[in-house]
DNA sequence: CGAGAATTAGGACAATCGTCCAAATTCGTC
DNA sequence: GACGAATTTGGACGATTGTCCTAATTCTCG
């Protein structure tokens, strides 16, 4: 088989295994149960642990653009993307349910432990940040836009922590209203100064 | 030294160091340094672990209890114990960027590997969600108090996990006021409904 | 087909983990 | 001071960890 292809199968494997039991709990051996490959096989494609988390978040940060960059081509106005964003929670609901925030929980964990891919992680998150403030400017919100925008994803961070641990699906979709309400109440906000 | 006397010292160091580095990533090793105390020693005072775990999550109940009795005592109305719940944010900021949530991370910690303790974990969680409930019903916000509730529980949760990854103050600060804001709505709309 | 490169298999390694035990030490009580 | 109970010590244990190496296998191309 082609290195590469390899390559991708552990980084697949290890990026699922990392989501569900978090990345110090996960061992080559949990990966190479998964993948089907013989232990010392990592060696060859992955020097250290290390090498296979930094692939894994490279993973993630490439998966987040492409889910972004379709929402900018599908979704219309930045109204709509922001929703977009926002109802992942639901979206995802049964695994965030079970796992938590792939985005968040990574943080969380490398923070905590003070890796020294923390800072990539974060990546992610500033990722999905930057994005949402672009939306909030082209909304209008100006200065407030980042103001806006970290309010959002705090939002859902906070919803993702929740979930996870009451399980209460009918919490979540209270909150992706009030957020949607809070949502067009600063549209219509923005829009009304804008006529004036 | 007296039985109870050194029981506490491990429940002590291994609650600090539980939050610092995480339950999984803190060792009897780790603990013994801590309490400059023999491995072996534990096995006298804890048979497992998961042992230690409980204590540590029993006295986390106990000490948030008294956190909010004092509150109870202290605070002027339901409107300002809510918002000294709000402010530990600000109050504990330094050990959040460190460290995060105390109660948020390790429920997600828990949740992850599915610990047996993680239902107890939530219990933490779950008794500042009631006490929140009970504040909000204090106040008059009737069947909405349970939702006005999990918001600030959820808000708190969020901003902690941003606090963590972005490490920037302003922004703590930021989200204070935007849910002082809020709660003083909350206040302002069941007044009105009360004089009507 | 055959030679050389690419890829994989399987295990050795030192360290660390949670657990457990027997011996040594300290303590309280007569 | 002496005896029994309570407490502590230091290390052994099997398992698992990340890392690393060598031999075997598979693939590629002349």
């Amino acid at each position: 088989m082609a290195a590469t292809e390899t390559r991708q199968q552990i980084i697949d494997a290890a990026d699922g295994l990392f989501y569900a039991q978090g990345f110090a709990q996960t061992s080559f051996a949990d990966i190479a149960a998964a993948v089907k490959i013989s232990r010392g096989n990592f060696y060859y494609h992955f020097k250290t642990k290390d090498e296979i988390l930094d692939a894994v978040i490279d993973k993630r940060l490439s998966d987040r653009r492409k889910l972004l960059a379709k929402w900018d081509e599908t979704a219309d106005g930045a109204r709509n993307r922001i929703e977009c964003f926002i109802r992942i929670v639901i979206v995802n609901q049964a695994k965030i349910m079970a796992y938590g925030c792939p985005v968040g929980t990574l943080t969380t964990e490398l923070a905590k432990i003070d890796h020294p891919s923390g800072d990539r992680a974060n990546e992610i998150m500033a990722l999905f940040g930057d994005w949402l403030e672009q939306q909030f400017l082209e909304l209008g919100c100006g200065e407030n836009s980042r103001d806006n925008a970290l309010h959002v994803l705090g939002w859902s961070q906070g919803v993702s922590t929740l979930a996870q641990a009451f399980k209460d699906p009918a919490y979540v979709e209270r909150e992706v209203s009030k957020i949607l309400t809070w949502l067009d109440g600063i549209v219509a906000a923005t829009d009304q100064k804008r006529s004036q």
